[in-house]
This record gives C-alpha cells, sequence and structure tokens, in this order.
DNA sequence: CTGAAAGCGCTTACAG
DNA sequence: CTGAAAGCGCTTACAG
C-alpha cells in the first residue's frame, strides 16, 4: 500500500497540489469550504506528510542529535531523560549515540550527524577527547552546538554546566568541618574538564583551612566502565600506602561505592575511620550501607536547559538573529549521609 | 556558507551531476580518471550528501524508532546500549522516546515516528497499555515492528524476551529449596505479559512443592517512578498482614531494594527470618547489603537481538521477500546472593 | 480564492 | 564512458 500523498488527494478532488498544502497548513487564502473538504479526506485517507520531502524542502529535519560517554549511568541516563522530555514539548526528536569515552568513535558520530543533517548538536565530551577541532567544524557549519558537564573551555557554544570546583570545595570543606585531617581525593582522568576543576576545588578547600596539599593522596581513577572496581582496587591501595587517611573525597559516586564495598570488607569503619563523600548522588548511594554523602548534580534539570537553549539558537539562527552563547551554571548541593560524621559547630 | 552539492562539484569538473553521483558511488560505467577527480574534489569541498533527498529517493531514513517505558532504568538503559550498538554497526541512527508507563503517550510516539518514516520500530510496552491498535496500524503499515520485554502476545510481530515465567519458577524453587515455606510474591502491575508471567511460575512453583497458594500474600507493586517507596511500603504491610512469611519473590530488583531497605530499619534479618529474591540483576543489587539474590536478565543482549532482528526485517521487506516473525527467547540465570540462605542437599 | 511552475538535491532508467 | 531527463513529495512566490 502506498503512502498517500498531497496529489492524491487533490487528484480526487479535482483540484491542484498547491491548494491542498495551503489547505492543510491553514493558509488564510483557502476558502473555509475548500479546507474542510481536504482536512476530512486527509483524515479519512490518513494522510501523513511525508517528511523526507518537507525536510528537503524547508531545510529542517526537526531532529538533533545526542552525543553522550555511557548510557548505562544514573547521570547520563537522567539528562537523557530531560532532554527528550523538552525536545518532545518543541517538536523535536533526539537520535542518541554513545561514545564509549572515545575520541575516535566521538569524531566519527559528530560526522555521522553532521551528514544527517539534524538540526543541532548536544554534548558531553568522552574522556579521551584531546582536540577540538570536530567540534568546531560543527560551529563553522553554524550548526547549534551545546556541551554539558563534560566541556572545553575552549570551544566557543553555549554550555550546561554545574560549578564543579565550588561544589568540590564545599564537599571537601565538609570533611574538614566534620573533624577530617588527613584527606585524600580520588579524581577522574586528566582530561576531562570538571575532573580538573573537582580536584582544583579540593586542593583549595584544603590550602584554605591550612591543610597542607598532599600529591600523594591523589589517586586517578578511570571513571569508565569499571568505575566500581576502580574505586574498590584504589580504596584498598590507599590504605596500604597512607593508613593515616581519615577521609576521601570522590570524583563520582560509582566509585565511591566501590571505595565502600572495600572498606566494608576489610572491616574499615565508615565514617569513624574514615568519612567519604561522593559526586552526583546517584540513586544507589542513597541505598547502600552506609548512606553515602554526596554532591547532588541535577541532570534531568540539565538536560531540559541544554535542550531550552539548543532550541533557542536553532530559532535565532532561522531568523537570522544574533546567536548569543551562554554559559548556564546550575545550582548543587551537598546531600549529608551516613559516610560523613556530624559537623562540629562553632568552628572558626 | 550554503553546504556543496552535486552539482557544484559537476560544474567545477564541467561534466553532468549523473556522472559525479555515479562516480561517488563508483558506478562501473564512470572511467576511473573521471572517478579519481570527482572524489577528489569532493573531498576538498567536503562534499556530503544531502541525507533528505537521498531519503526521498531511495524511501529510507536509515533511521529506527524506539520507545521505552522508562530511561533512567538499569535493564532498559543497558537494553538502549544494545541497540544503539548494533544499529551503528549497519550505519542506522536511533531515535529515542519515553512513553513513561503512558498508554496515552505511547500511541502519540508511535505515531510520531510513522510520521518520521523510520524505517522500523523497536518497543517495549508501557504499563497502562491496553490495547494494540497503534501496534497493527504500524504492522498494516508494513513497517517493521519488534517487541522486546513488555510485549503483547496477540501482536503479530517478532519478539526478544526471555521466558518470564521459567525465570519466576526456578527463583521461587530456590526460595523453597532454601528451607522456606510461606512465600509471598510482589508482583508488577495487572496488565504487563511478563508480570503475569512471573506470577503464575510462582504460583506454579508453590503448586508442584505440595505448597498451597494463598493469593493474600501476592501484592502489586506499581513498578514505575516509585519502585522504591513501594517496595518499602509493601514490604511494612506484609509483615502487619503475615509475620509467618519468612521468602519473597519480587518482580523487579527496584522494588526488592525497598523492601531490603524497610527490613533493615526494622531490624527483620535476611535472610535469615526472610529471604528475598530479585528480579532483573540490577547493578546496585550486587553492591547492597545485604546483596541481592535475583534473576539475571540480559538487557544489553536483548537490545542487540532485537535490532538485529529488525534489520533482517527491513531487508527482507526491501528484497520483497517473505518476512518472518520470530520469538527469540533468550536465556537468564539466577544469581545467588546474600539475602536467600543456602541450598539444602539431597532434597527430594 | 485557485493553480501553474520552479525548485529543494538526489538517483536511476535510458539513450547515445 | 557520459549525460539529459524524469521523478521522489513537498513548499511557496507569483500570476490570474
Amino acid at each position: 500500500m502506498k503512502p498517500v500523498t498531497l496529489s492524491d488527494i487533490a487528484e480526487r478532488l479535482n483540484i491542484s497540489i498547491t491548494t491542498v498544502s495551503k489547505a492543510l497548513k491553514d493558509y488564510p487564502d483557502v476558502s473555509p469550504k475548500t479546507k474542510a473538504l481536504v482536512k476530512e479526506l486527509a483524515l479519512t485517507l490518513n494522510y501523513r506528510p511525508n517528511s523526507f520531502a518537507v525536510n528537503l524542502r524547508t531545510k529542517e529535519s526537526k531532529t538533533i542529535g545526542l552525543i553522550i560517554p555511557v548510557i548505562v549511568h544514573h547521570f547520563f541516563s537522567s539528562v537523557i531523560k530531560g532532554i527528550i522530555s523538552q525536545a518532545e514539548k518543541k517538536g523535536y526528536l533526539v537520535i542518541i549515540l554513545q561514545s564509549n569515552e572515545s575520541y575516535e568513535l566521538e569524531k566519527k558520530q559528530i560526522d555521522l550527524l553532521i551528514n544527517q543533517r539534524v538540526d543541532g548538536i548536544i554534548i558531553s565530551l568522552a574522556n579521551d577527547t584531546v582536540d577540538f577541532k570536530h567540534l568546531n567544524d560543527v560551529i563553522s557549519l553554524d550548526k547549534p552546538l551545546i556541551m554539558f558537564d563534560k566541556i572545553a573551555k575552549l570551544v566557543k557554544c553555549s554550555k550546561v554546566i554545574i560549578n564543579d570546583r565550588q561544589a568540590a570545595y564545599d564537599a571537601t570543606q565538609h570533611l574538614i568541618n566534620t573533624g577530617c585531617k588527613r584527606i585524600a581525593h580520588f579524581r577522574g582522568s586528566l582530561l576531562p574538564q570538571n575532573s580538573i576543576d573537582r580536584f582544583l576545588g579540593y586542593k583549595k578547600a584544603l590550602v584554605d583551612n591550612g591543610i597542607p596539599y598532599d600529591p600523594n593522596l591523589v589517586y586517578i581513577c578511570e571513571c569508565d566502565d569499571k568505575s566500581f572496581e576502580e574505586g574498590k582496587k584504589n580504596a584498598i591501595k590507599l590504605l596500604e600506602d597512607h593508613d593515616d587517611v581519615d577521609g576521601i573525597f570522590i570524583n563520582t559516586d560509582l566509585v565511591a561505592i566501590g571505595a565502600i564495598a572495600a572498606f566494608n570488607d576489610l572491616g574499615v569503619k565508615i565514617p569513624e575511620t574514615i568519612s567519604i563523600v561522593g559526586f552526583s548522588n546517584w540513586f544507589m548511594s542513597s541505598v547502600i550501607s552506609p548512606t553515602l554523602t554526596t554532591v547532588d548534580q541535577p541532570g534531568f534539570e540539565m538536560g531540559k536547559e541544554a535542550f531550552k537553549q539548543l532550541f533557542k539558537e536553532i530559532r535565532q539562527r532561522k531568523n537570522n538573529l544574533p546567536v548569543t552563547y551562554e554559559e548556564i551554571v546550575l545550582k548543587t548541593s551537598l546531600v549529608k549521609r551516613e559516610s560523613t560524621k556530624t559537623e562540629l559547630t562553632n568552628r572558626v
């Protein structure tokens, strides 16, 4: 059964394709009578505009692309949900690709999306990403690009982020306020901006509180598929290397949960012997034992904001208005749970 | 900057559009010299075929649609990953929609995808879905449709599932083998097929072991956003209603984790007082305390198989071959952990 | 109020 | 080996 076209309707009603097209789109210069006839027939024939033809004519696909490092991931799947829900409201569909934290794949996927002629792209960078040519390509093609979470500061486009440095500072300050004196940090890979910023926030909090920064207390965890294992491994290593550590600020909840598992196995008491603060507030963190103190990162809202900004820029470009890049910084908060002690009162 | 077209290349080289098109697609009837020239220029101009025009001509979009009930969900996000990874290999992109377990939304989304003219659709039904007209519409438009996990038995299309009944039977049998005599069941909503099948498996295991089936021991949990809370609530209720229960088989891990949280709070010992078996093997289940015995459901593989079958049917239709619907049943296994006791040996 | 016509950028059957 | 031409199904500026 071939799909119904405008010309099928035109033929049946003995009018022109032009008029059918205009009637369906409620142009003011079509008589109400004709409109009614056309619309009725379109309905009974179950007419559906051929999106391929519409796209070709309008040069728009009402589709956007999303590239994320990992899908099976509480934070990122929340972002996906935020983007999709917002896109749907505006009549946009979302094509999702997973870079697997690989720079090479990410480049290929950007290319795929450009070829597909999506109306815009939202991306969170792979840990691997060392070069931003592929991103600048998108911009030079005048295609809206929004980065979120793992961004590249040097790329000129809008960004949706949190204040990673401040959030990390506050998390570390909390450890200090609860009496920790020797605080380690499990950081993420070296390249991602947020991993750098969280590290800097940790360091600054120490220094501001007169605690010497000791690079030996900083462990790197590759936050990919094996985050949990990395957390376990590094927790054990930390204990061997530095048995005087009494607190750890950890880059990601999943790594923190690995550390907790290791400490539970070894009989190390949390928070009495070692306090732990994570980052992201995965759902899991509220149900493990002990529950994890962590930074709440609003994934769903970040997704929503990312799409909203993208939509704004798509419209601006379409109307030939100047495009303004924005840096949208969302609020985070520290969720205090069992993995840290109560803050001491009246500290100076 | 306008995108480069075939005619731009043709003009520059003073040859026809036809020849350019054929050269780029390596038609045998173009001279090697011309091919080389065309390909080189295409490369330097960074030519990208206009997918809208290609789609219009070929009537294919190399894009498929995926509708899932929830995205922030370990099982479903694993399926997404499986589908996307497989689709990418075959050059297909995936548009993802979330039905939020709503029948109305699901209907709208099917319509959206048909309008978008995706090459095929993969779906797991919403709990709400009572009627299958929208699905039969897809089929009558001769568009490939694959259902997975939450399927409708009556709809004639390929399906990727597990043997829910058998898996539930085995899970319940395990509770019996570990000495449980009075076993409750937290089931899912009434409509979904897998929720029904898991219930039937539970029931059959009881009967086969000479344990009377008691409908009062079956609690319904709406497995949506609030699964965890539902698990908590029902666990408390169960304890009030029937303090002699010594085992529970629970429809979904997240609900089971809620139940565990409630029992931990109340000081009810797991598995000594009550044993618990979940379903799905979420990552979380391996890190909570006690770790959860559960049925491993291969989400990633289900996604891969679903796409493979879809791809097969797309090809069959394209080549006017008869389309054969298949029911692909993937293996599950019971993962025994701390929430159940060791099986008694030499039982008859 | 209606419609003929051009054109979006491709692909492909056909002629030479 | 090359190319003119038709056509995929729309939209829209323009003429009447």
